[in-house]
DNA sequence: TCTGGGGTCCTAGGACCC
DNA sequence: TCTGGGGTCCTAGGACCC
């Protein structure tokens, strides 16, 4: 039996912790750069803002109806998302942590009631030691308890998904279903597959020929027989990217200069953290794809190195090399990023056939940086060529304070 | 004026291997 | 006239997830 554990509106959640002011009223979170909703509380959705919603075309409903507006504080997300998987590992030892708020735990069948009381309890425990509220839903499969989530948001917060789930798959929308998205739904809907019920019904044969093997498995899954089972070990990570939007256009190639460096620096850090290492860096670049009034570009260069590595000096200077291979003068750029692939154990290590030196070791400098950022925080200490002024950094005019992760921070309570 | 970021998996086709 | 069988790897594109 699948429990799937869920965090009601997350970053809502997260922030109204801290902020009680935010309770009962509508707030907006945004994306980076402040560009879009991407987190809404009931108070907003039911003012109708969809999910990712460009945050300008709700400016004029702010004062209207008194939302409240915060950039995203990821530092904050992540810290609380570590609390709550905490709370979650008491439950069962079988967890599989799936996104920044949710998570799949695996229980033994006993009943329908003690299920119930099992939900209660998980929700009672991670809102008293987190703050957070959470819905809890029980299926056969991930997706049967995926959907059993979705259905516990009007069933104050805790729903079992029966043995025969006819009736209630027949009320779900195709869009609702775990791994069915909007072009898989429009092609099922023209075909006249109206319901996950009409879903789970279809012939196999005719899914895997028309839509292939994972369509296939979400309609098993739907019958109750299980085909994805609960993933405890994250595999590592196979792509690592840094990319940002612009907080203003940019034209100079100093400047780009300075983003692809700061970005470079960034991943390298992260695969650093995993204990990885990198042997390709691509660099892209793109304008304004709403600005049809300007010249549209959009490129990226790849490098591959002779050998893997996580040092920030090698793969700063891979990334600025792969920039200046796609630079052209004379136009607006909005967005650039940096993405690293053929991402390896930092502990195997493929050497270069035709290199006459050593393996390298872990560069000193990076371990000091790492060491005095871990403690004092991020961007501490930085490269120069990740530029000082940075006029090009994405706009985040409304985080909140970073409570529980820098001591400067640190809520009052009076 | 203003429109996010970071991932995964599958498939088909091409190129290659013995 | 007749031209095998069984694979792997890579890439691009398309779909999905949060």
């Amino acid at each position: 039996m699948f429990a799937l554990v869920d965090c009601n509106n997350f970053y809502v959640s997260c922030e109204r912790v801290f902020n009680p002011s935010l309770e009962e009223v509508p707030v907006a979170v945004l994306s980076n750069n402040d560009g879009c909703v991407i987190a809404r509380s009931n108070e907003l959705k039911s003012i109708g803002v969809p999910m990712g919603c460009a945050f300008f075309k709700i400016r004029p409903l702010i004062e209207k109806h008194n939302i409240k507006v915060l950039s995203s504080n990821y530092a904050l997300y992540g810290d609380m998302s570590h609390r709550v998987m905490t709370v979650l590992h008491d439950f069962s030892p079988r967890i599989e942590i799936y996104s920044i708020d949710e998570a799949f735990l695996e229980f033994e069948f006993t009943s329908e009631h003690a299920l119930y009381q099992l939900g209660e309890k998980i929700r009672k425990r991670v809102k008293q030691h987190t703050g957070i509220p959470v819905g809890v839903g029980f299926g056969t499969t991930k997706t049967l308890a995926k959907l059993a989530n979705h259905l516990s948001k009007d069933a104050n917060g805790v729903y079992f998904m029966p043995g025969s789930p006819e009736p209630i798959l027949s009320k779900i929308n195709l869009t609702d279903i775990w791994g069915v998205g909007r072009r898989l739904a429009a092609r099922l809907y023209k075909l006249g597959i109206r319901n996950a019920l009409e879903l789970s019904q279809l012939d196999d044969q005719f899914i895997s020929k028309n839509f292939g093997v994972v369509l296939l498995r979400t309609a098993y899954e739907l019958r109750g027989k299980s085909c994805l089972s609960l993933e405890e070990i994250q595999d590592p990570k196979k792509n690592v990217c840094c990319s940002r939007t612009f907080g203003r256009p940019v034209e100079s190639l100093e400047y780009l200069h300075e983003a692809v460096a700061s970005y470079a620096s960034n991943v390298a850090a992260k695969i650093r953290k995993d204990k990885l290492r990198t042997h390709i860096v691509t660099v892209f670049l793109k304008t304004n794809r709403f600005r049809n009034d300007l010249p549209q570009y959009s490129n990226l260069s790849t490098i591959t190195l002779p050998e893997a590595t996580n040092s920030s000096s090698k793969i700063i200077a891979a990334a600025v090399k792969a920039l200046s291979n796609i630079f052209r003068p004379g136009i607006m750029y909005n967005n650039c990023g940096v993405l690293l692939q053929g991402i390896e154990s930092a502990g195997v290590l493929q050497g270069d056939l035709f290199a006459l030196a050593e393996p390298e070791e872990n560069d000193k400098l990076d371990d000091a940086v790492d060491d005095i950022n871990r403690r004092f925080g991020r961007n501490t200490v930085f490269r120069l060529s990740e530029g000082v002024e940075k006029p090009w950094q994405t706009a985040r005019k409304w985080c909140s304070p970073h409570y529980t992760t820098d001591w400067n921070d640190l809520p009052c309570a009076k």
